[in-house]
DNA sequence: TTTAAATTTCAGTAATTACTGAAATTTCAA
DNA sequence: TTGAAATTTCAGTAATTACTGAAATTTAAA
């Protein structure tokens, strides 16, 4: 970075990662520690991000752990020096990708594997036929939703870029294979 | 609900969403509100709320308030009940769009548009030409992604439901649509 | 091995967020 | 209008989460 500062324009970026990590499930520190990463556009290791945004040395150390959990930064090492150097995917798909894997997983699985539970069990009380009535549409919903995601996170980015490019011309597709009855996907419905 | 007490079953769905809730960016307590009115069947004033989940009138009274800025709960009285009475969006699928799009509205909304204004400066530090091309490909990937979702939150449930249930088969549609050429959409690529 | 640099852990503290009860305000039937 | 029921606000406190500095551990060059 220039004089070892941070421009004004990086200052704004991070600092709005910071201010919005929380509502992201993720910390100021380690909001502000991936958007440094992100636009600083060179591995830093962690007395550089703790001199960058004055962090001490063990928050840094911290949130890096934190990111790596989340599979947002990569560790690596540069020839002849002992120290970690982080930096995040080179591509912008792969944090899309890998975002929102790890939101479904934290967020999503442990809902999916109560309701799982809760719905094999024998309805105990008066009222938990329906209660598993209602328990049993989530899941489903969830379940179908996650499914397709998992499905969806191996297309290619261009043909996810195209897939989205259409938007809501996706069901023009739909209806014309309906009447045509082409491909093999999707006969019980 | 049976001799106005909880099942267990109803116990543990609500315990989780209590639980969860941090990870969903709600509280413990908004979370286990929701439970109950998801799970319930039933609209329940504000009195039984805290009755049934052992929380004072006005930590009720400020849940509710998060849940209909979310848009999770519907208002609604009963004819001679001068109180308010509280249920979660009938229909599933509804609570599922607007869960995304209020999501959509505090997560990524921010972001795109401090990266909209910082897009617009021009670049002040030696680095900013390449920290905004940075800046201008995150912005491009969420823009992308974001009107994406709002094309399809308007398809029907049921059309949603062919698409996910395609998963990863959409290719196929692609794939033919631009062997032939059919349709109007994206002809840029 | 030894040892100094690098990293992590963790107890203590700071900061933030959640919750309560009392008081204030609003609502609406009479 | 009035006033009792319903709801909200808010100051104070409890609980949780974030952060630091010192000490412990790990790492790898010599």
């Amino acid at each position: 970075m220039e004089n070892n500062v941070l421009s004004p324009l990086m200052q704004r970026f991070i600092s709005h990662f910071g201010e919005m990590g929380s509502r992201w499930g993720i910390n100021r520190t380690v909001g502000q520690i991936y958007a440094l990463l992100y636009i600083c556009g060179r591995a830093l290791n962690a007395d550089e991000i703790a001199e960058y945004l004055s962090f001490s040395r063990s928050n840094v150390s911290m949130g890096l752990k934190e990111l790596q959990s989340w599979r947002l930064v990569k560790l690596l090492h540069k020839p002849g020096d002992r120290r970690e150097y982080f930096e995040p995917p080179g591509d912008i798909w792969d944090i899309f990708k890998v975002l929102l894997e790890e939101r479904r997983r934290r967020e999503i699985e442990p809902t999916l594997s109560m309701l799982r539970d809760a719905l094999l069990e024998s309805p105990g009380g008066r009222d938990d036929k329906e209660v598993q009535k209602r328990m049993r549409e989530m899941y489903e919903l969830i379940e179908l939703s996650s499914s397709w995601f998992d499905d969806v996170q191996r297309l290619s980015p261009e043909t996810l870029v195209s897939l989205m490019k259409m938007g809501s011309k996706v069901k023009k597709l739909l209806d014309v294979r309906d009447k045509f009855r082409v491909g093999g996907a999707n006969e019980k419905e």
